[in-house]
DNA sequence: TCGGTCACG
DNA sequence: ACGTACGTGACCGAC
């Protein structure tokens, strides 16, 4: 027989700090559970044993440390992410067939030591599992120890047996107990000898094997009289230490190794458990799903028609659908009731098809990713009654990595349906099972949905939005690509003369751009000040340059090199990569990346084209309008405060924007309680800053050194702004309890954020949910209102056939192109709608630009 | 692949 | 006592 034992405290505890949080979207933590069935079965297949037992500590003080009542192990609670996650894997690990050990008063180690010991008895073979080397004393001829930890979120195992401990410490494996008796520990609150540490005690022991002979023969022994004087202080502390460290054997548990052979699994509970925990992927490589599968013979069953015509397809009501358009070959698979319906054409007549399909707006359909779906089939509408699973996965939670349809299917688990009606290739049986589980996600998603009354956000915004993200992702935005490129030589040279200075200066040559060759240059060969090492060496970060300008002449000509060679390498060089040859660039409009609800860009990022510096600005003279037409930039002035004025209610707040105030002028006069008139420039950047910080969720110390001011002014500006517009303070602290009560934090329009942070015993991570909870309705209800507005300017000009199209949004502004002939009209669309996108307590405000180039759209 | 840096709202 | 404002993406050097 061979037993493999397993500590599991241990090596749960290890798990959970290998894998970084994990949880359910309705905030349960499971990284400690995934991380410990992972190892599990890592071992299982390594040692393959024929029993397996698993050990717990009960939390209650054990005998071994009450007999040192003074020493009682004042052991820390583990913290609540990781105690929740214990009484889950237990249950988890009783339905999978484990026979779980714990003994009241024994730790489980104790236990692990019994059943080794009964193994070496029984000749029987024993491996023991855990994640702490105090268990390394228990290996014998027979027992060996595997140390599980948890690295980058994979399971790591070394093994330890006679040999191998010989040959990493020195000693035998009981010889161990007497290495830390004189050593001691401090987090197993083992005393030890004072002054005695490592070195000494490996040592001590090697030549004189215990602390038994140490002390029997301390006066005949050659050792330093210095570490003899130690020794004999703390000889009592030493011997409590052995025993304190000596693993117990003889644990009132069952040692019959036969009773621990894992019986049969409970594969219904232990489905249950596992989806409710979303581990899918564990439950894939546990080979559960599929058992499950075979259990539940209710498959569904899926009627295969092969048609040439689609004049069946247009009579349906409800559908799912995709396509799979390789080369010449065009599919088109539907599902309806139970029928499928696959279609295939070449190219030309394909498109005809499924435009004629898709205009229908009397058949309702479920597809997933309908960016993708316009932009491949470049049609004009926009769908009604359309529904995206992928942008449902993204409304019911924003916080996933990948909203890819292997990863929601894998989510959903839903059963394969059976097939039957028309012979078809496994290359399209497989596509007929996609659009089955499509469409069975779709309806578990419209229910959810309904209970989150987020209906309206993805019917109305999302799905919509996406033939608008689909329009200004194909047309693009013109660049003048011979002014780019003159402007990135340009700033060639300028850095190669800078290098050169900076070369000269130094007296060496480095990469500049290398923050780790910088930092040496600037802190060790030209010693100016350096600030806070951090791991990896010294911070070179504008901030820190800045306040050593005036130390030195290179500082200045390196920061002037990063913001140039920046300007260069990714706006420059980088974008020139990316115009296509109509001369235009067609950015990525992702509208499943942001937390909040925000799009983002990509490929290029066209939403950080430099403004601040009028280096950086002047890129902007390179984005410009076709022939006949001119650019019109329409930005939302304040939408974030506003949005907070609205949500909060507060009185001052929302006087203030109704009378169309200075809003930070405003603030000034309170904070520095002082008229209106009497607010300066300097004031009113103070006021400006507080009023962004209490957006993030500011905290006194940021915002002074935002401002470079002391920590005590800044919070002296907070108290006073908080103290005028009571109805913010009052909204920060409901909007953070709802959120803990909830699980989630939400816009106006109902878009919400998961936030397990809140529940982190960890005081940054729970700081940091907290900041969330109150910054995500501003930011996400901003970018709701924006994605509204966006759809309903899209859909005037196309419904008056105007030759203008929008072309960009950058979060509180979109620019559109628009024709010579029709910038008056489009200007009065964009007010319109932007302003009217909704109704708030405040007016909306819209400022609008126009320019041959997006630099002239800016004063 | 990751962290540092820096561009934007 | 702790570290320090929300949300993104691209480029670079170091590992």
């Amino acid at each position: 027989m061979k037993l493999l034992a397993l500590d599991g405290n241990s090596i749960l505890n290890r798990a959970f700090y290998g894998i970084k949080i994990l949880t359910t979207k309705d905030g349960h933590f499971t990284n400690a559970i995934y991380g410990f069935m992972t190892t599990l079965e890592k071992l299982k297949d390594e040692v393959k044993p024929d029993a397996i037992a698993i050990a717990f500590d009960l939390r209650e003080p054990t005998f071994r440390h009450k007999a040192f009542e003074k020493y009682k192990a004042q052991r820390k609670g583990m913290p609540e992410e990781l105690a929740q996650q214990l009484p889950v894997l237990k249950e988890l690990l009783v339905n999978l067939g484990y026979k779980l050990i714990m003994s009241p008063g024994y730790e489980a180690d104790d236990i692990l030591g019994t059943l080794a010991h009964a193994c070496d008895l029984n000749g029987y073979e024993c491996v023991i599992a855990t994640g702490d080397r105090d268990s390394l004393q228990l290996v014998s001829k027979n027992v060996t120890v595997r140390i599980a930890s948890t690295k980058l979120g994979k399971a790591d195992i070394k093994i330890f047996d006679e040999n191998q401990i010989m040959e990493t410490y020195g000693v035998l494996p009981q010889q161990l107990i007497d290495i830390k008796a004189l050593q001691g520990d401090t987090s197993d609150n083992i005393p030890g000898v004072k002054g005695i540490g490592e070195k000494t005690a490996k040592d001590l022991i090697q030549k004189y094997k215990s602390i038994e002979y140490i002390y029997n023969n301390i006066e005949a022994i050659d050792i330093k009289e210095s570490v003899k004087k130690k020794l004999i202080n703390d000889k009592e502390n030493a011997f409590m230490s052995k025993m304190l460290g000596t693993i117990v054997k003889n644990v009132p548990i069952d040692t019959k190794v036969e009773n621990y052979v894992v019986k049969k699994i409970d594969i219904e509970n232990t489905y249950n458990i596992m989806s409710k925990l979303e581990l899918f992927s564990l439950m894939k490589k546990l080979g559960i799903e599929n058992n499950v599968k075979e259990d539940l013979d209710n498959r569904k069953i899926i009627n295969i028609k092969l048609s040439k015509s689609i004049d069946k397809i247009l009579d349906l009501n409800n559908c799912t659908f995709i396509i799979d358009n390789n080369e010449s070959k065009c599919f088109m698979i539907i599902l309806s009731e139970d029928n499928v319906y696959i279609t295939m054409q070449q190219k030309d007549e394909f498109e005809n098809t499924i435009k004629k399909f898709l205009e229908k707006d009397s058949i309702s359909k479920n597809v997933y990713n309908l960016k993708k779906l316009y932009t491949e089939i470049n049609c004009e509408f926009v769908g009604n009654k359309v529904f995206d699973v992928m942008l449902a996965e993204y409304v019911l939670n924003p916080s996933l990595t990948d909203y890819s349809l292997e990863r929601i299917m894998n989510k959903y688990d839903v059963t394969d349906p059976t097939l039957s009606g028309d012979e078809v290739d496994d290359y399209l049986k497989d596509l007929v099972i996609k659009v089955y589980k499509l469409s069975e996600i779709a309806k578990l998603q419209k229910l959810e949905l309904s209970e989150n009354n987020q209906e309206l956000l993805l019917n109305d915004i999302e799905v919509p939005l996406s033939k608008v993200l689909s329009s200004m992702e194909s047309i693009g935005f013109k660049i003048d690509k011979n002014g780019l490129n003159g402007y990135g030589n340009e700033l060639g040279l300028k850095l190669e003369v800078l290098k050169k200075e900076i070369y000269k200066i130094v007296g060496y040559e480095f990469n500049i751009n290398s923050p780790k060759q910088l930092g040496e240059v600037l802190f060790e060969k030209l010693c100016l000040p350096k600030g806070k090492k951090g791991k990896n060496g010294y911070s070179t970060n504008a901030e820190i340059l800045e306040e050593l300008r005036n130390y030195h002449p290179v500082v200045s000509m390196i920061l002037d090199y990063r913001a140039l060679h920046k300007l260069k390498s990714t706006y420059c060089d980088g974008m020139i990569k990316l115009i296509s040859e109509d001369e235009r660039i067609h950015s990525n409009f992702n509208q499943t990346e942001t937390r909040t609800g925000r799009i983002s860009s990509t490929e290029p990022n066209l939403q950080n084209i430099p403004i601040r510096t009028e280096s950086g600005k002047v890129l902007r003279k390179y984005f410009c309008a076709e022939d006949g037409f001119l650019l019109i930039d329409a930005d939302y002035s304040q939408i974030e405060l506003r949005v907070l004025a609205h949500l909060s209610g507060d009185k001052n707040m929302i006087d203030a924007f109704i009378n169309n105030e200075d809003i930070h002028a405003i603030t000034a006069s309170q904070i520095f309680n002082v008229p209106i008139e009497m607010v300066n420039p300097s004031m009113r950047t103070k006021a400006k800053a507080v009023n962004f910080g209490i957006v993030y969720g500011i905290g006194a110390f940021s915002l002074s050194k935002d401002l470079g001011i002391m920590v005590k002014d800044a919070d002296r500006y907070i108290k006073a702004y908080l103290n005028h517009y009571s109805g913010v303070e009052r909204y920060m602290k409901e909007v953070t309890e709802k959120a803990k009560n909830l699980g989630y934090s939400e816009t106006m329009l109902h878009r919400r954020r998961y936030l397990p942070e809140l529940n982190s015993s960890n005081f940054n991570i729970r700081s940091f949910g907290e900041r969330v909870a109150r910054n995500m309705p501003i930011q996400g209800t901003a970018a709701d209102i924006i994605k509204i507005a966006m759809i309903r300017v899209y859909k005037r000009l196309k419904e008056k056939n105007m030759k203008s199209r929008l072309i960009l949004q950058v979060h509180d502004e979109l620019i559109l192109e628009a024709h010579e002939s029709e910038v008056e009209e489009v200007e009065k669309i964009l007010i319109e709608e932007m302003e009217n996108a909704v109704k708030l307590e405040v007016p909306l405000l819209v400022h609008i630009d126009k320019g041959a180039t997006w630099y002239d759209t800016k004063d």
